[in-house]
Formats: structure tokens, C-alpha cells, sequence
DNA sequence: AAATCATTTCTATAGTTATCGAAATATTAT
DNA sequence: ATAATATTTCGATAACTATAGAAATGATTT
């Protein structure tokens, strides 16, 4: 099953439950199955609305319908609430609520606000956040594993803004490049 | 907590979450916590419309935000989303989420489709249940715990209908009143 | 086969809600 | 204080859904 699947599934299962009448079907359908005359008597509503009512929760797999005589008779699914139920409890499931490749959107939209056209930096974002997303687009720069004397860091920053000064700077605050104190050697460190 | 209170709580809580968009909102949320600038981002929604869902989710108790630096940072209430589906776990809250009284509407609606305004049996229904609802307001004319002659038994009935022998063959099939063998004697079942 | 009855499907309408953009509010930095 | 920035509130619109009544379908009885 897809994350999107599970997503889906899950929102079946809220939006079925998500409505008053909805409810108090499940509650009478709890204490003995009913025929769909007898529940809309009960709670008042029009027949064809509690059929569309049962309709939802059926195809949330939550209530499923046999024939008796004149009647459908209509009888809650336990299992499937309690299935649900349980799920959320498991924090795994949880977290896969939103597919996680996702999240550069965030990244995409800092970029396109702080960069021109040609990848260079405009000006330096106030916030924390927005900082970390630039620096994260300028590191690239640099290889993993390979070392930089300070005059080749500054030239490569220059492509990306004047003030080299900051960005390398930044770049050591945020841990995302190291620097060795006696020869002036500068590398850049891996994501983890 | 009354009943009605229970219910509006948990439809509140399935309201919350029956939208795509604040699934992934929670889902996010499960990672780590965020600001609404970066979930709006990370979605594709705006702002607005994020801190509207965001509303929604801290109202139904589901996440909660404390201020930091530019940033109002959002967090999950993971307990609250726990607390909801182990209570989705016991059969007791879901059997009331209707609440019991209710169940005479259905009755009412019979008798007023069979009785005529005097009280007695216009025409007798062709389905069980219908019967049955008949004949629990028939069998009130009985108190409980005496003892009727079959005469008796047979006066009482007139005044509900001139086919007094189907009503006495119909109370003592459904078990609403029992019979002596021997004497002839009846009397009224009690509810249990 | 015809008749009866329960249920569903269809059609239309009213109420709700998701969405965005703009204006207002709140928070932090200069 | 003033400016900058993040968030919320407001107003309007579009999409969705609950609802009822009428017509169609399905099932049961005679």
C-alpha cells in the first residue's frame, strides 16, 4: 500500500465519520443491526438521505447491508473501526501522513525570493530559516571530501554574493562547512 | 460529560481531520514542528488559508503554538490524537453515540400510520417489526402481574380491534403475554 | 405475472467550508 | 518609535455536501 493509498484511506475514514447524523448511525448500528426505515425514523431524517448516509459508510467499508424479508437489514463493521483506530495509534502512520519527498517546496520558494536570475544571492534573508536554505544552495558548490585554502573559498563564494566574509561566516556557524585552525584549510561537511 | 457533549467532542475531532490538506498538515506536524509560512509553503496553500486549517486543528485540540523569534512555531498534541482513537477502542462510547431515548421516534411513527384517532388497529401491518410495535401498545392495556380470563382477555382486545383472535395468537407468539395451559389463564410479560 | 413495499438513484436546493487576496494585528529588529 | 516581517482576520467566491421529494430499481408475496 502507497503512502497516497493510506493517505486516502485514512481520509475516507474521517470524512465518513465527520458528519452528526452520520454518528448516531454508527451508535444505533452498535446496539443491533437496523433496517434504513428504521433508522431514518429514528433520527429523522428523509429515507433516500439516511440511504445516502449508509452509502458513505459503506464505502468507508464501515457498515454493510444484508436482505431480510422486506428489509435491508444494515450492521456496523467493529473491526473496521477499531482497524482505524489502532492505526492511529501507531506513530509510523502518523508521520507518513504527508509524503515526505515534499518538503523542498518550502526550499524552492525561499530560493526563488532570495536568488536572481543568474543563482546569485540578493540579499541575505533576516530569518534563521531562510538563512539555513541559502547557505544549504551555496555549499554545493564545494565538493564533500575535498579541502579549500581560505583564497579559493572566497573565490567561489564571489559567484554567489560580495560579502564572502558572511557567507563564510555562516557557513561555520551552521556547521556546514569546518575549518582548520593552523593552515587556514576550509571542507565541507557532510549531511547527515 | 453528558452524551451530547461526548458527541459533539468526537465529531469535532473527525471534522478536524476529515480535509486532505490538514492531514498533511498533521503529518507534518509528527516530523517536527513548523511555522505557517513553512507548512503553507511545503503544502502550496496560502497563508490564510493555512492558519485557517491550522484554527481548525487547535480548536479540536490537535496542535498548539508557542512564539519563536519572527515565528509562531506549531506543534502536535500527540496525546489528544491518541487519547480519541483509544476511546474509538471501546465499545461503550461508540454505542452512545446516539442518544438511547431516542429509539420511540420509529414507534410513533407506526402507530400514527395504524392507529385511527380513537386508538384502535385501522389495519394490521404486514411486516414484523411494524406488528411487534403494534403490539407492545396493545399490551399496555394488560397490567402487569394480574392474571386475565380468556373473556377478559377478549374485551380488553375489542376495544383495539374486531380480530381479537389474531391479537391473543400474535401477543402469545412474541412473547408479550404467556398462557396457562389448563385454566386458560393470561397474563402480560414484562418488558426486560 | 401482478402488486406491494423497501431501497436506491436522480434532480434540485440550501447550507457549509475551503480558498485566496487584502487589510488588520502582533511581534521582533533597528 | 519606526520599520520589517509573520500571522490572523475579513470579505468574497467557488467547491462540496446534506437534504428532501420524485422517479426508478429491486425484492417479496400472492
Amino acid at each position: 500500500m502507497t503512502t497516497q493509498e493510506q493517505e486516502f484511506e485514512l481520509l475516507g475514514f474521517f470524512k465518513a465519520l465527520a458528519d452528526e447524523n452520520r454518528l448516531k448511525i454508527i451508535g444505533l448500528l452498535a446496539q443491533q443491526p437496523r433496517s434504513v426505515e428504521e433508522l431514518s425514523a429514528v433520527i429523522g431524517l428523509g429515507m433516500s438521505t439516511t440511504s445516502h448516509h449508509l452509502a458513505r459508510l459503506a464505502k468507508a467499508g464501515l457498515v454493510s447491508a444484508r436482505t431480510d424479508r422486506h428489509y435491508y437489514i444494515y450492521s456496523l463493521h467493529t473491526d473496521t473501526l477499531k482497524d482505524m483506530s489502532q492505526r492511529l495509534l501507531q506513530d509510523e502512520q502518523i508521520r507518513q501522513l504527508s509524503e515526505p519527498a515534499s518538503s523542498d517546496a518550502y526550499d524552492q520558494k525561499v530560493l526563488s525570493s532570495f536568488l536572481d536570475g543568474e543563482g546569485r544571492v540578493k540579499t541575505f534573508p533576516a530569518q534563521d530559516k531562510k538563512l539555513q536554505v541559502i547557505l544549504r544552495y551555496v555549499v554545493k558548490a564545494f565538493e564533500p571530501g575535498q579541502r579549500y585554502p581560505e583564497k579559493q573559498v572566497n573565490e567561489i563564494l564571489l559567484r554567489f554574493n560580495e560579502d564572502t566574509a558572511f557567507l563564510r561566516r555562516s557557513l561555520i556557524e551552521y556547521r556546514l562547512m569546518g575549518r582548520e585552525g593552523g593552515g587556514g584549510a576550509y571542507w565541507r561537511i557532510d549531511p547527515d
